[in-house]
DNA sequence: CTAATCTTGGGAAAGGTTTGCGATTTAACA
DNA sequence: TGTTAAATCGCAAACCTTTCCCAAGATTAG
């Protein structure tokens, strides 16, 4: 896909960069940390925004953790995840299962798709065991 | 799908119930608010902590808007969609594009599968159209 | 180069959600 | 039915994220 977004910040820059870098995904707090500790001096509130901004850029994807976390990563790197809602741990999935996915045309046609997150959420193996033993 | 999940205590069972009779998803405070209309008179730390519990349950489905609020959906009403990420706007999916998609058996064989969310995220017709104004 | 306008940034405040903790209710068992 | 342990509740505080508002910087026209 051409990258044809131009018009990125400075900042928005530095923090595409900061989340290309980290090999996992980040949250808004911790990207403000590890931009301080690079030299990159960013408040807060600018970190949101333009992470903000990404996304409408379609560069950057969010997810949210049960206990209220959201997560940033960029969007060219397709994960998804299993997660459990009872201890909240995740695992990656090996590969995305829509990549191949047509949505209905007369769906898309007044909206140009940029992204998809898809998350999958269930009881991992000791969260359900630990519930069956109760349960009997 | 078997009503396997026992044990729901009153209150759980209300807000059950409130979801749904409300075709739409509702937010926590939203939900809060019907209920102490409703005579079921709750707090909102209990109807924040409810909502966990049926998702831990397998019932409950959440998704997170741009602004930070959660809207929560039952689980049997399978429900995804297109959200603008410039306006925030969202339209209901018609259909789930991955009802009968499997996953590799070797990534679920430890984890018990209760739902999934499949959100897709872009730029609205207007939001779009205004976008291409400004950059011409 | 200057002035008016528009965009961007930061601090403080507000909003929604989660957590901690003592008090109350529910449930189990005798 | 009475006693006791466990689960649940609600308030207050904490947390993360977003919004508000004003100052600083950039852009454009004259």
């Amino acid at each position: 896909m051409p990258e044809k977004r131009v018009g990125l910040t400075a900042r928005q820059q530095k923090i595409l960069e900061e989340l290309n870098d980290c090999p996992d995904e980040m949250s808004g707090q911790k990207l403000h940390r590890n931009l301080l500790a690079s030299a990159a001096n960013m408040g807060l509130t600018t970190v949101y925004r333009n992470l903000r901004t990404l996304q409408q850029k379609g560069l950057v994807r969010c997810r949210n953790l049960p206990t209220g976390e959201t997560l940033y990563s960029p969007v060219n790197r397709d994960h998804h995840h299993l997660t459990c809602v009872d201890c909240g741990r995740t695992m990656v999935l090996k590969s995305c299962p829509i990549k191949n996915i047509q949505l209905p045309k007369a769906q898309t046609r007044n909206f140009e798709l940029l992204f998809h997150t898809l998350e999958f959420f269930g009881l991992c193996k000791s969260c359900h065991q630990r519930q069956e033993a109760i349960e009997i």
